[in-house]
This record gives C-alpha cells, sequence and structure tokens, in this order.
DNA sequence: GCCGTTTTCGGCCCGACTGTTTTCAGTCG
C-alpha cells in the first residue's frame, strides 16, 4: 500500500537513528544498544502515521524498539531538528568514517584502523591510499585487502540501486533456468526479497538442494552473465551480473531444503524472530533444519526437508513470503489469524492498461484475446486523454473509434468483456482533460495526476479529491504519483483521499505495475 | 537500548567466507 508523503519526516528520522547505530558501532558501544537503534529505525519506516503525531499523543514507546532512550531522541528530533545523542556521537566519532562504511567489506573494525594511521576521511581519498598501496602498512590489511577496496569503490561508482520486481525476476529466472539446463538440478528456489515480492529487490538470492554442492557451484561461477565473483565457497557463492546486479547462490543437502528456503527467504528480522522464539523452547533453528540445542548434529534434525514442517514444529501455520517481516506474523501463525492474502488465482481482469494508440506497445484486440487466453473476464483499456502532449491522447474522433473497435471485439470474445474507458489527466487546476459530454461516452473513467507533482500538499489534496467528486470519474489511478527508486510521491494527504473515496464511492487503484505498485 | 507464557535483569540468531592470522576477527547473508 502507498504510504502517505508525510511519512518523509518518518524516514528522515528512521536515517538519523540508523545514522546513530553505524556511530555507536564506530565507537566500539555494545553492539545490542546499535542493533536496537537499527531496528527502531526500521518499524518507523513501517509506520502509516507521522511520528509528530505519535509523540504529540504520547505514544511513541508503543512502536516496537522504541523505549525511554530512542523515543527521546525522536522527540528532541522532532522539535529541534536533531538529538543530543547524535550530536554527541558525531562530535566523538570522527566525522568520514561513516562514508568509509559504504565501501563493501569495509566495517567498523576496518574503517577505524584506516582512519587511525592515515586519516582518510572520503572515498575518493581511500581509492587514492589503495593505489598507492599505502593501506596495506595498516595491520590486518595487506594486499588482498586493498585489491578488494578497490574494487569494491568502483562497484559503489557504476552502483544503480534497488531493482523493481520485474528486472529482478528477469534476471533470477535466467540465472535459475540456466542452472537447471546446465546441472540439471530441479530443486532450486528464489528467495530472499523476491520471492517476499518487496516493491523493490536489493539483491536476487537462489537456493539449490544437492548431494554434492561442487558442481553447481562451479556451474554458477562460470556463468556468462557474471562481471565478478565477491565470494566463492562449498556452500555458498556471490556474484555480480550485469549493472551492478548481486546474485547469492546458497547449497545444501536435500534434507535441509526447507529449512534453507526459510532462511534465505528472510527476512532477517523474521529469521530472528523465528529463531528466538525456537530458542525459548530449547531449540536450535538454522539453515540446516530444527534441532533440539545439544543435539544440533545433521541428521539430528527435529525438522528440515519443508518450510510447513519446520514451522508446525515451532507450532505455527506456514507463513506467506510476502508477510514474512517480523510484522506480527508470527503471532498471527500462532493463532490462527493470519489473513487470506489475494493471490493470483483471484484476479478477474485488469482495469488499468495502455494500448499502441497512446502510450502502451500493443493493439487492443491482441491484449483482449491475450487476457481472456489467460482466463480474466474483462479487460479495461484505459488510453490517456489528449492534454498529456507525449502520449498521444485520444482525440473525440479516436474515442468513437474506440468504442466500436471494442464493440466488435466484445461480439468476438464474449462473455469476456473488453470495458471502454480512459486515464482522464487531472489538470494542474484541477479541471479533468476531456469536457463532460465525452466522459459520459466511457463506461469507466479513471482520473489522475501527471503534471505539477510540486504543488503544494493542500493544493495537491484539492485537486484529486475534486476530481472524486466529478460524478463521472468512477476511479482514482496511481494516487501518490510515485515511481520507484526514480520518483517520490508527491504532497498529498491519502487519508483526506481515503475518506473522500469511501463518501463517493470512487475506487482506488491498487496499481500493479512494478514500477509505481 | 529494549524486553518479558522462564525473566524487571540478563539475555539479545546463527553460520559462511575471506584474509590474515598460528587460531580468529571482520563482514556479510
Ligand atoms: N538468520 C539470518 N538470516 C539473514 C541475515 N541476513 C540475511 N539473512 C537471510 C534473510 C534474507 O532475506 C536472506 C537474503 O539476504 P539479503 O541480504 O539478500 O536480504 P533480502 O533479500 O531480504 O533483501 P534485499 O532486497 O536483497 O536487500 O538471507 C541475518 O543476519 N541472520
Ligand atoms: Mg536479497
Ligand atoms: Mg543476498
Ligand atoms: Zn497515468
Amino acid at each position: 500500500m502507498p504510504r502517505d508523503a508525510l511519512t518523509f519526516d518518518n524516514d528522515a528520522i528512521a536515517k538519523v537513528l540508523d545514522e546513530i547505530a553505524d556511530l555507536l558501532e564506530l565507537k566500539g558501544e555494545n553492539v545490542f544498544r546499535a542493533v536496537t537503534y537499527r531496528a527502531a529505525a526500521r518499524s518507523i519506516r513501517d509506520l502509516r502515521e507521522p511520528l509528530a503525531k505519535l509523540a504529540q499523543e504520547k505514544r511513541l514507546t508503543e512502536i516496537p524498539k522504541v523505549g525511554p532512550s530512542v523515543g527521546e531522541a525522536i522527540e528532541q528530533i522532532i522539535a529541534t531538528g536533531s538529538s543530543r545523542r547524535h550530536e554527541e556521537l558525531k562530535a566523538a566519532v570522527p566525522p568520514g568514517l561513516l562514508t568509509l562504511l559504504r565501501v563493501g567489506g569495509v566495517g567498523p573494525a576496518t574503517a577505524r584502523t584506516i582512519y587511525d594511521h592515515l586519516r582518510i576521511t572520503t572515498i575518493e581519498e581511500l581509492e587514492e591510499a589503495a593505489r598507492d598501496h599505502r593501506l596495506q602498512q595498516l595491520p590486518k590489511i595487506q594486499a588482498k585487502t586493498e585489491e578488494n577496496i578497490l574494487r569494491s569503490i568502483a562497484a559503489l561508482k557504476q552502483r544503480t540501486g534497488r531493482s523493481l520486481i520485474h528486472e529482478a525476476k528477469a534476471a533470477a529466472t535466467t540465472m535459475v533456468e540456466y542452472l537447471r539446463a546446465e546441472t540439471g538440478t530441479d530443486r532450486i528456489a528464489i528467495a530472499g526479497s523476491l520471492r517476499r515480492y518487496k516493491e523493490t529487490i536489493g539483491d536476487i538470492d537462489i537456493v539449490v538442494a544437492a548431494d554434492d554442492a561442487g558442481p553447481i557451484m562451479e556451474t554458477f561461477v562460470r556463468a556468462p552473465s557474471i562481471e565478478r565473483i565477491l565470494a566463492r565457497g562449498d556452500t555458498k557463492s556471490s556474484v555480480v551480473v550485469d549493472r551492478g546486479l548481486q546474485i547469492d547462490l546458497r547449497v545444501v543437502p536435500p534434507a535441509s531444503f526447507g529449512a534453507a528456503l526459510l532462511y534465505f527467504t528472510g527476512s532477517k528480522e523474521h529469521n530472528v524472530r523465528l529463531r528466538g522464539l525456537a530458542l525459548r523452547r530449547k531449540l536450535l533453528l538454522n539453515e540446516y533444519g530444527l534441532y533440539r540445542v545439544g543435539a544440533e548434529a545433521r541428521g539430528q534434525e527435529i525438522a528440515s526437508a519443508t518450510e510447513e514442517e519446520v514451522y508446525a514444529a515451532l507450532g505455527l501455520v506456514w507463513i506467506p513470503p510476502e508477510l514474512r517481516e517480523d510484522r506480527g506474523e508470527i503471532d498471527a501463525a500462532q493463532s490462527g489469524a493470519l489473513p487470506n492474502l489475494v493471490a493470483l488465482a483471484d484476479v478477474q481482469g485488469d482495469l488499468h492498461t495502455h494500448t499502441n494508440w497512446t502510450d502502451g506497445r500493443d493493439p487492443l484486440a491482441d491484449m483482449a484475446r491475450r487476457a481472456r487466453a489467460k482466463g480474466y473476464a474483462y479487460l479495461a483499456v484505459t488510453d490517456h486523454s489528449p492534454g498529456l502532449g507525449m502520449t498521444n491522447g485520444l482525440s473525440l474522433e479516436r474515442v468513437g473509434a474506440r468504442i466500436a473497435e471494442a464493440a466488435k471485439l466484445n461480439e468476438e470474445l464474449a462473455p469476456f468483456r473488453v470495458i471502454v474507458g480512459t486515464e482522464v489527466d487531472i489538470r494542474a487546476n484541477g479541471k479533468l482533460d476531456y469536457p463532460d459530454d465525452v466522459l459520459a461516452k466511457f463506461d469507466i473513467v479513471s482520473a489522475s495526476v501527471h503534471s505539477s507533482f510540486g504543488q503544494a500538499r493542500d493544493a495537491m489534496t484539492a485537486r484529486i479529491t475534486g476530481a472524486m467528486r466529478h460524478p463521472l470519474v468512477t476511479a482514482i489511478s496511481h494516487p501518490t504519483g510515485r515511481l520507484l527508486e526514480k520518483r517520490e510521491p508527491y504532497a498529498v494527504d491519502l487519508d483526506a483521499v481515503i475518506d473522500t473515496a469511501s463518501e463517493t464511492g470512487t475506487w482506488i487503484e491498487v496499481n500493479g505495475g512494478p514500477e509505481r505498485l
């Protein structure tokens, strides 16, 4: 679900808490303290309410991992823009150490060593020192570490950020098919954030079950698309393929496939919670299986072959990967209160599509036949209105042609139905981009914002809710305007949009396009 | 720093790979 643009403030505060965590680690303080700040940052990113509101209502400590100390820091940041803890740490830890942490393979210890001896505080200085072989004079650093630092800096420079689901899925499928074809393995699965369908994907994680991991690993690191091997071990390897995308492969014995899939699917926080739960029952959970503490040898698994078995042995029903984020799903699985997720089979049709008449790729006829073949009951075609210059929106004449085209297809494809719609632009002044008599010709009208994203929150909210109140408007599409990894959502009061939706009966689009979601 | 179907104090997930090391720390998944 898209979040209210207001939570930007939450994100900014989460960022400060993450930085406090890094600084605590660099300073060498108790790591659990740092872990707590990081965990608090994560729960704040998950919040649906502005922290300022929670602070005002004295409810900050209701947030998981927020207690007196973190709560005080948050209050100070809200009030003054910074917290005492943060300022003290910034004064105590040399500036620039944080920068060094961005280099892969450089953690708090290495950063400290480099700074203490060479006073290096920027990536550029680090690169220069590595090129001049000044790093290998330092304790615990030799030629290989120096080379790795140079490689990591190069990777940092060409890094493309997190991937969208369709891009990650394409890369993952290519590798899975390659491994299948070359090794004959069929016990292979995509894991990690891609299996959990997170909005964006950091890297790709694949797990394979095999008695002999050697040939699988060998095939993996020889894949033609590989640019760099980050690590190559007996059971786990990491490589970089095109544009800096990382792929991690984990190979385990077939008996451990379920436990390994569970581990590698994550999330990390879900794993930690499950393992903590196991521990309280004197059980040990790792990627090989569930064991009684003290009987942890391979072969002594209580459960390991399937995820269901492992969850069941912990008193839980199987949890869908999409829910494995430590947001209460484990308690829910314990009490049988997991929600029933919407599944692919539930999807009856699509309500937002574009054809080659505007900025889509294919003709309507192809799309309609394909949708029917997919088992859909309907397809709404919602090409653009003319106001958006670049998209070649439909003129009045082409609207007429569209209606005729759809009528013909509907005869051919019945009971499947092509719904004639439009994605009408909501202009900056709130007016819709077709006159009412044209809007009245469509079966459905989806209205959305495509310009003047910088409007003030009140203006944007009025612009959108105004469109929702128009009697001919059926739906609001992409209500936040965000493009993942590209454009932040515009400022809008989503609560007001939702209230207006329930008041007017306007639909709010659940955008399934991987670039928006 | 947080938290509690063992605990209000004493834990906090667990293991693989690398590089540097003569036995392991650091970093990452
Ligand atoms: N138990 C445990 N499992 C971890 C830890 N870190 C990572 N994992 C597991 C769960 C993760 O989902 C899985 C893959 O790690 P990644 O770093 O690729 O994370 P993930 O794919 O969830 O997110 P991403 O989109 O790649 O950033 O490995 C950890 O510290 N402990
Ligand atoms: Mg991943
Ligand atoms: Mg990974
Ligand atoms: Zn649009």
